[in-house]
DNA sequence: ACCAGCTCCTGCTTGC
DNA sequence: TGCAAGCAGGAGCTGG
């Protein structure tokens, strides 16, 4: 599913046709998707206005001129996309309505949102734009790893108390907010540490190279516009090309891409989820 | 308080 | 070829 790069790249790729537009139609097909809508969503969203499009950890904020924020996650497979302004809109069907497609906002201009969600673990909600960061969706989100507040002092001392492996800690949104199972990996890679090296027991000069490749991987792909697996696609239904340079992820077996490293990428499971990783050159 | 495992859902891939 | 199990990028919840 989408990770911070691929909902910064959709939020990019929404924000010029959404940001000062109005919601004419809120057609929402189905009562939910992880949990119901308010009962009034569409009622609430008609008419409003789209001030501005932000993103917090994995979640895509629409702040509207009603004094409400729109709030949405993509889950897994969630997909937004834009058309009805001169792009063309993405073959999603075989023709017929395109399954899956639960929410369709319509602005004036004649742009059309369409959120699809195959698995429907993605959500909407609404709340107030001056508490949003409250909601209990967000209110325990670590700092942006893209933001100052993400440095080496508070990642070692987020670590130091916590005893569980440090890939786990990486995708725990508490100690640092957006990352997912894909950038986790390939970040410790980048840092040349093992991804069932206890949290607290990491030297503490390991902790900046960890946050520089944190954020360089992060950068990267939001350049490449994100990784695109099975479901994820940009606003303008374009494929994102960043799964070409992993190093480690979905690599099983083959050579690691470390300079000078003769190591091969082994898969393992940790608490249920698969981690890649080169045994040789990640301690 | 912390942490591992389960769970929601659909669909693609893998292996027999 | 067909079918069923396994697995997938998230994350809240439960129970040890």
């Amino acid at each position: 599913m989408p990770e911070l790069p691929e909902v910064e790249t959709v939020r990019r790729g929404l924000a010029p046709r959404v940001e000062g537009r109005r919601i004419v139609t809120a057609d929402i097909r189905r009562p939910d998707l992880r949990w119901p809508f308010p009962a009034d969503m569409a009622a609430r969203l008609q008419g409003a206005r789209i001030v501005s499009l932000r993103r917090r950890s994995k979640y895509l904020l629409a702040d509207l001129d009603t004094g409400e924020t729109l709030i949405v996650h993509l889950g897994m497979s969630g997909r937004l996309q834009a058309d009805g302004d001169g792009i063309a809109a993405f073959a999603l069907g075989t023709g017929g309505a395109p399954r899956h497609d639960h929410v369709v906002l319509t602005f004036d201009g004649g742009t059309r949102v369409t959120l699809n969600d195959p698995r429907r673990f993605g959500a909407m909600d609404l709340a107030p734009t001056d508490a949003v960061e409250t909601h209990r969706l967000l209110a325990r989100l670590g700092p942006e790893p893209l933001g100052n507040a993400f440095g080496a002092a508070y990642l070692e001392a987020a670590l130091k108390s916590r005893r569980t492996p440090i890939k786990a800690a990486l995708l725990d949104q508490r100690v640092v907010a957006g990352l997912g199972n894909i950038y986790v990996c390939e970040a410790l890679h980048r840092a040349g540490i093992a991804p069932a090296r206890r949290s607290d027991r990491i030297a503490g000069r390991r902790i900046p190279p960890l946050v520089r490749s944190v954020r360089e991987v992060l950068v990267a792909a939001i350049e490449a516009g994100g990784s695109s697996l099975r479901d994820y696609r940009q606003a303008d239904g374009a494929l994102g090309y960043f799964q070409h340079d992993f190093r480690v992820y979905g690599r099983t077996g083959q050579a690691c891409r470390t300079e000078c490293c003769d190591g091969v990428v082994r898969r393992m499971v940790q608490s249920g989820r698969s981690t890649f990783h080169c045994p040789r050159c990640q301690r």
